[in-house]
RNA sequence: GGCCCCGUCGUCUAGUGGCCUAGGACUCUGGCUUCUCAAGCCAGCUACGAGGGUUCGAAUCCCUUCGGGGCUGCCA
């Protein structure tokens, strides 16, 4: 029997999980629900300079908040736990002292002004870049003395001569030679773990099959096989690997607040659907192989396969986001629309959320339901429907002053007066009657004006529909209110 | 600089030697429809980075070149 895959998500939360996080945590998930296997989701907190406490639970709400559930990791626990590196600590100092007893890595008594020192002048003789070597092979005289000038070593990796080679999954066959590759640190001189300890550690530990992550961790790979190999793991049961290639910002420089919002909270709070997030960035490196654009999560499980993923990076494209995040809109049920709906008109203060406000809403909603991109629209598009009076937007107001709209008006008043059932298809009827056959206009010209004195806009849902919502009394109360 | 990765319409992509005078989607432009805005429908623009090979035949294979990106930390 095959091996159960394990495929884990590891952010390093120093700010809001974005795009690019979002997209591997995605294929992370796709692809262990589509093996059946399992998804891990593990905190690398390593760096306590930059990671905050908050940072992480935001990470957990927004995974959440996208659906993406994991089976190990924070608040739901797992066999191999704890799953914050944080709390891993103990096992990264054993580790490192195992590797230093058998070997594989040294004390290195180096200071960061020595190092520092030395890469310029590699730069400066163009010679490859990375640790030279030095504490490799201290004697008992050279340790002494560095300890009693109160230096604090740091635990550095050997690289042996050679090279490594492994086939990622989306790249093929890639090798790196070790002189390349320096003599790398797994412990800080405060006895601290870094990533490149960490992360090997427990990928081993946690029985990871499948490391999918950013592509800026391909050059990393050879470090993290030698940390295998110091653990005694047999070549047959490394992870396998697959390096995601970028999502670049619309200018093709890194993603970031100037060329596309990074913050997956952001599009959160913009009104975007976690589903159409979703949809928009399976589809961002990696295709099903047909034309389809539109896919649900069931699909995505479905069909997804490490092999269809590109290997070139994708520029991220708002405009494609927001066309999909339409087409997820107009294609919820009433209930859910509602439901979703409701916290965007209530953090805006349009409603507080009384039942009859709720009602409202719900009448509502289906008239506009085509007419927005992103639920933070349902607020300039419903707010007329719970003000008390008309608030005109920009120059409305003046916009009806004219001695033409004025006649319009009146008239309007006139004929709606005489409605008894107060329904769209009455006030459409009488309107046209009277605007366009008996007063002889043009629909659009016609219902400007009725639109701007009742909504306070020339841009709204559907006039006729938003006037029997408002209600009779209210609606003539506005009209009223615009005559000079 | 060195090492590594990448290169099809503006963007996301389909394409694995002939089905490609390169298909779909988003954007954009024009039109239809229409009470505004949308939605919908129709049409249009636009791509195999360049140069060499291999082959009867290349977007697909090989080489070179150019371009973009990553790494080169006691960050991840």
């Amino acid at each position: 029997m095959a091996k159960e895959v394990r495929t884990r998500f590891a952010p390093s939360p120093t700010g809001d999980l974005h795009v690019g996080n979002i997209r591997t945590a995605l294929f992370d998930w796709a692809y262990a629900r589509h093996t059946g296997g399992k998804l891990i989701f593990r905190i690398e907190d390593t760096d306590r300079e930059r990671v905050t406490d908050e940072y992480i639970q935001r990470a957990v709400d927004t995974m959440k908040w996208l659906g993406l559930r994991w089976d190990e990791g924070p608040e739901v626990g797992g066999p191999y736990g704890p799953y914050l590196q944080s709390e891993r600590l103990e096992i990264y100092t054993h580790w490192a002292n195992e590797f230093l007893k058998s070997g594989f890595a040294y004390n290195c008594y180096c200071t960061t002004e020595e190092l520092e020192a030395r890469r310029e002048e590699q730069r400066e003789k163009n010679l490859p870049p990375g640790y030279d070597g030095r504490c490799r092979e201290l004697s008992v005289d050279e340790i002494n003395a560095f300890q009693g000038a109160g230096r604090k070593p740091v635990i550095r990796m050997r690289m042996p001569e050679g090279e490594t080679r492994f086939t990622d999954l989306i790249r093929g066959e890639v090798v790196f030679e070790h002189k390349f590759v320096p003599d790398f640190v797994l412990m800080r001189a405060d006895g601290s773990p870094l990533y490149t300890l960490a992360v090997a550690v427990d990928d081993v530990l946690m029985k990871v099959t499948h490391i999918l992550r950013g592509e800026d961790l391909l050059s990393s790979t050879p470090r993290q096989i030698r940390v295998y190999q110091a653990m005694g793991v047999a070549a047959a049961d490394y992870p396998e690997f697959a390096h995601l290639p970028f999502v670049m910002g619309s200018d093709n420089t890194k993603l970031s607040k100037r060329n596309g919002e990074v913050s997956i909270a952001w599009y959160r709070e913009e009104g975007f659907l976690p589903e159409a997030i979703c949809n928009y960035l399976a589809l961002l490196g990696w295709s099903p192989g047909d034309d389809r654009e539109n896919i649900s999560m069931t699909e995505l499980v479905e069909l997804f396969t490490v092999e269809r993923v590109n290997s070139s990076p994708a520029r991220f494209d708002m405009k494609k986001l927001e066309a999909i995040n339409g087409d997820k809109i107009r294609a919820l049920p009433l209930a859910d629309f509602l439901e979703r709906s409701i916290p965007f008109l209530k953090s805006a203060g349009v409603i507080s959320g009384t039942p009859s406000e709720i009602e409202l809403v719900k009448k509502a909603l289906p008239i506009i339901q085509e007419r927005i991109v992103k639920l933070t629209e349902v607020v300039p598009m419903l707010a007329f429907l719970f003000r008390e009076d008309v608030v005109f937007e920009g120059e409305g107001e003046s916009k009806i002053s004219d001695e033409a709209s004025q006649s319009v008006l009146k008239r309007a008043i006139e004929v709606l007066e005489q409605i008894d059932e107060w329904r769209h298809e009455g006030i459409d009827g009488a309107l046209r009657g009277a605007l366009i056959e008996e007063m002889g206009l043009k629909p659009r010209v016609a219902f400007s004006a009725v639109r701007i004195a009742i909504t306070g806009s020339h841009i709204s849902p559907p006039l006729f529909e938003s006037m029997e919502l408002l209600g009779k009394e209210r609606s003539l109360k506005r009209l009223r209110k615009a005559i000079r």
